[in-house]
DNA sequence: CATTCTATGGATAATTTTTTTCCTTTAGAT
DNA sequence: ATCTAAAGGAAAAAAATTATCCATAGAATG
């Protein structure tokens, strides 16, 4: 397994920091490479963390009279490839993205906007195992607080 | 603002170690006191967390008429009276549990189950907000594991 | 305790979100 | 180029959540 860097965005696949093959990131995890995929992952590329709505509409845009089954069917598939994860916060709605390296997510209480903190759980993780009667394998952390477009514009 | 620790659960709310009083409890956080209410509560306390299926079935055992619509709205109220929380887990269904101290969430990856980890996460985010351009102001930490029953069970 | 007023509960319908079914089309292998 | 399993799209169904409307019951007032 490998770790690649493209545009701040840490990705699982083929070493790699031309910008993103889509095609070849679906066949590694045996996805067949269709057009709808591909507008999929670019969609959700491109913003980071989306929403089925949003994802909806921006993907519109190219496949005119795509389905929001094939959105949700697809979605499920590629998560259960670990190709997507699903980034459910409280108070939000689901949001997706491709799968990155473990890293934290901070929601933000004024505008609503989900970003993601480079942060290593590790060290939580092994100190939290002992204390614990259960075996902690890892852990995901969702901050909150005021993201820094909010700081620097609002009071 | 007080805590009290009654039956390994923390609520906020007025210093007690006695059997939860759900009168006082919704009456501190300006809610009216309905036997309905009062059901949500003593099934959220018995369960730890439920599901809103869960919740459904178990008080209609005491409320055969009441409706779904009926816990949505006092689910909300309540959330937004910060008595009861939302607890958001990818791939489950939403559960709510009654506010308690900040704690973190273990969810057992062989039985789904979800348990309350004790936890300060304080350090966490002292530590964290200076590495960021955003103001981090709490953390929402939910491990993923084996949870102990299943650990002894399972092989 | 009786009166009054407003918030609540329940019935019902409407929305929203997600999943399923069924048939046609297509990606990728041969 | 041909073949076939997998995928897409239309449509409906199911599941989850929210809104509307009115009778009723908390609880404040005196
Ligand atoms: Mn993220
Ligand atoms: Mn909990
Ligand atoms: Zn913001
Ligand atoms: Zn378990």
């Amino acid at each position: 397994m490998f770790i690649f860097v493209v545009a701040k965005n840490i990705y699982n696949g083929a070493m790699n920091y031309e910008p993103i093959n889509y095609e070849a990131l679906l066949r590694t995890h045996q996805l067949k490479a269709t057009p709808q995929r591909i507008g999929i992952l670019n969609a959700m590329h491109t913003h980071g963390h989306i929403t089925i709505d949003t994802l909806y509409s921006d993907i519109k845009k190219e496949f005119s009279a795509i389905s929001l089954a094939t959105l949700y069917k697809n979605i499920h598939q590629m998560m259960d490839a670990t190709l997507v994860t699903e980034v459910k916060i409280a108070q939000q709605k689901t949001l997706y993205e491709i799968t990155k390296a473990a890293h934290a997510h901070l929601a933000c209480d004024r505008c609503g906007s989900v970003y993601d903190i480079a942060i290593d759980a590790t060290p939580l993780v092994a100190q939290q195992s002992p204390l614990s009667q259960h075996r902690i394998e890892s852990a995901q952390i969702t901050f909150t607080g005021v993201c820094q477009g909010c700081l620097t514009k609002g009071a």
